[in-house]
DNA sequence: CTTTCCGTCTTGAACGATCCAATCACCATA
DNA sequence: TATGGTGATTGGATCGTTCAAGACGGAAAG
C-alpha cells in the first residue's frame, strides 16, 4: 500500500541504507555486482526516492515556480501556452518540475513570498518585466535565485540570468519582407509610448524603414492592445491622407493585425493582396484565420531552454558570472502579405 | 539567512516546538493569550512550516498534478490556457499548488507513475478522456485518487469523480439560436465518427432540428479537426445540392468555423449576414475574428471548482460516493450569427 | 482531604531521505 | 607476518515538522 522505502530495498538487497542511497545518487561508488544486486531490488520493488524526505534533507525541492499572468480576454495572447509547455518540457530534462501559481489581487507578491519562506520551490521564473514590475526587484533583495524571460528593462546592471527575445529584430524583419514585395508605404500600428517592449519593436520597423532611405511620416500609430484599437488606427491611417495611404500595415502584436484585418473586411479589401499585414507573436489566431496572418514567431523552445539552462548555473554556483540573452525571432510568411 | 524554524519560533515566544505547531494547525487549542504571543513570534519573524517537513510527517504534498496535453499548433485550443488558470486559483483557494508535467513520449503514464511512487503529488486532474485513453483505468487499478474533466465515456461505473459540459446542449443551444434567426437549413460541420465528444456535440444539433421537424439531409460532414477540413466541407456542403444550400453552419469547434470562415472569404460572403456562422470552445480566435465567431462557451472555471470540490472530499474521505456532474455552456453571439 | 477530571502545555519519537565519520575487507608492499 | 592504503560499507545524527503520550495545575466531586 504505502511506497517502499530505503530500508525495504536495504533490506531486500542485503545492504545497508547508505549503499541504497549511494546506488541511487553516486553509483560509480559502489563495487559492480552490489550495483547491479540493489538495482534489481529497487526494479523489483519499484522503488523511487520519497520526494519529501529527500527534500527536506538536501533542502532543495526540485520545483520551479512559475506565476500566471492574468488571463485577457478578447486578445491574441497564446504565447504563456506554447512557453508554459517548453518550459515545461525543458524543466523535465534538468530534474526540475513546474509548479503553477495565480497572483493575489492584492498584494502581487505575495504568492512568491509564500513559497520562498515554505522553501517550497528552488526559484522562479519571472516572465512580466515590464516597466515597473516590483517581482526583480523584489526577488533580488530578497536574494531569491530567479530567471526571468523578458529583459531588465529599467535595470541595466541587474544580476539575474535573463532571456529575451529581440523585438526590434523582428519588425524589422518583417518590415523588410514588405519592403522586399514593392511596399513603400509600410505602417506602424504599436502600443503605447510607455512600453518599453512596444518601443523597442518599433525602432526595427523605424530601422528597416530608414534603411531603405523611406520617410516615416503619417505613418503610425500608438493604441492600447486590443482588436477595436487596431481596426479604429488602421482605418484612420487609410483615410488620413491619400497620397500615403499606406499599402501594409505591421503591428506590435497579433491582436492589432486582427483588427487591421477588421477593417479590410469591412471595406472589402483583401488582406495580401490589397493590403498586407504582418502581426507579432504567430498566436493561434495568425495559424487558423483566412487567409493566413504572416507573423513574427518567438523562439520560446529555445527562450526555455536556455532560461533552464540558466536556473541550473545558478542553483549549482550563485555567484557564476551572470549573462543575458538576447534571440532573435523568426518571420512565418503566411497569405497576409 | 535560513528561514527561521517552529524551534525558533517556540524559543521567542517561551512555549514549547509543540504549542506553536498547535497555534498553527488547532488554534483552539491554546489559551487565548498564549495563541496571541505566539502568533506574534510568527509574525515577528515570519515563520511559515517548512514544506518539505511537513510533507514528511503528513504524507502529504499539497500538490495536485496536472499533464498538458502535446500542443497542436494550427487549432484553436485555447482551452486549456482558461483551464489552467481557473484549476490553479481554485486549487489556491482550497490550499493546493498545481504542478505541471509533459508527456513521455514512449510511455504515456510514466509520469504519472514517477510523481506516485515518489509521493510527490497527492492526487491528478486528467484531462484527456477521449476513448481508449489508458490513463483513467490506469490511475484506479493504481489506487491513486484523481478526478477527470470529462466524462468516463467508455467506462460506465466509473469510481471517480468526474466534472463535464454538456456539448450536446451547447450545439442544441447554437442550433435553436441559429433556428430562431429564421434559418432551416443549418448545416453540421464535425469530428470523425470515432469520437464520443464530437457525436455528443453532433446529438444537439440533431436534436434541435428535429425538434423543429427539419430534415437534416445532406447537412452534415463529418472531418478530422483543421481549419482546412472546416474549408473543405463547407465549400463542399455549400456546392452539392443548390436546393438544399445551407444558410448557417454548427461546427464542432472553432477551428472548424474558422475554415468556414475561410471559404465565405474567398467567396466574397460575408458571415452573418449572408451566413451564419457557429463555433465551439469559444477560444480567443472567436473573440478576435473579424466579425466576431457565435461560439459555445465551456464554464471552465466552474468546471474546475467543481474538480476541486471533488479532489477535497476524495482526499479527505477516500470512500465517500462518487459523482460525476454535467454542466451546461452558454452560447456567445457575435457578429457570424 | 483525597480523588478524578479537564484544559493546557511539554517531551520523546517518528516520517524517509542524506551527510558524516568510522569501520571493515581487501590487496600490495616491506 | 606485519603494515599501510584504498575503496566499499556501516551506524548514527540530522533536516523541520506532526503525532502520541505524559506532566502539570487547578477545579469539581467524593
Amino acid at each position: 500500500m504505502t511506497p517502499p522505502t530505503l530500508a525495504d530495498v536495504a533490506e531486500r538487497a542485503g545492504v545497508s541504507r547508505q549503499t541504497v542511497s549511494n546506488a541511487v545518487n553516486n553509483p560509480d561508488l559502489l563495487r559492480a555486482d552490489t550495483l547491479e544486486r540493489v538495482q534489481q531490488a529497487i526494479d523489483e520493488l519499484g522503488y523511487l526516492p520519497n520526494r519529501a524526505a529527500r527534500n527536506l534533507r538536501t533542502r532543495t525541492s526540485q520545483l520551479i515556480g512559475l506565476r500566471l499572468s492574468p488571463v485577457l480576454e478578447g486578445t491574441a495572447t497564446a504565447v504563456m501556452d506554447r512557453f508554459v509547455h517548453a518550459l515545461v518540457w525543458t524543466s523535465k530534462e534538468a530534474g526540475y518540475h513546474v509548479l503553477l501559481f495565480s497572483q493575489d489581487e492584492e498584494d502581487p507578491l505575495q504568492g512568491y513570498d509564500d513559497l520562498l519562506r515554505s522553501t517550497a520551490v528552488d526559484a522562479f521564473v519571472v516572465t512580466d518585466t515590464y516597466l515597473g514590475n516590483p517581482q526583480a526587484a523584489w526577488l533580488r533583495r530578497r536574494r531569491a535565485p530567479f530567471v526571468s524571460f523578458g529583459r531588465p528593462w529599467d535595470d541595466p546592471d541587474a544580476k539575474h540570468p535573463w532571456v529575451d527575445v529581440d523585438g526590434a529584430a523582428g519588425t524589422e524583419e518583417a518590415t523588410r519582407h514588405l519592403l522586399d514585395r514593392g511596399h513603400e508605404l509600410v505602417a506602424w500600428i504599436g502600443w503605447r509610448k510607455d512600453s518599453w517592449i512596444g518601443e523597442d519593436r518599433r525602432s526595427g520597423w523605424l530601422r528597416a524603414m530608414h534603411g531603405r532611405g523611406l520617410s516615416t511620416t503619417g505613418l503610425a500609430s500608438r493604441v492600447e492592445d486590443t482588436v477595436s484599437s487596431g481596426r479604429d488606427a488602421s482605418a484612420h491611417l487609410l483615410d488620413a491622407d491619400p497620397a500615403r495611404r499606406p499599402t501594409a500595415f505591421v503591428c506590435a502584436s497579433d491582436t492589432l493585425a486582427m483588427g487591421v484585418l477588421g477593417t479590410l473586411a469591412t471595406r472589402g479589401l483583401y488582406p495580401g493582396r490589397d493590403i498586407a499585414v504582418v502581426g507579432f507573436d504567430d498566436s493561434q489566431v495568425a495559424q487558423v484565420v483566412h487567409p493566413g496572418l504572416t507573423s513574427v514567431r518567438q523562439p520560446l523552445e529555445e527562450a526555455a531552454r536556455l532560461l533552464v539552462v540558466g536556473l541550473e548555473s545558478l542553483l549549482s554556483a550563485p555567484l557564476s558570472p551572470v549573462e543575458g540573452r538576447l534571440l532573435t525571432p523568426s518571420l512565418v510568411v503566411r497569405g497576409s502579405s
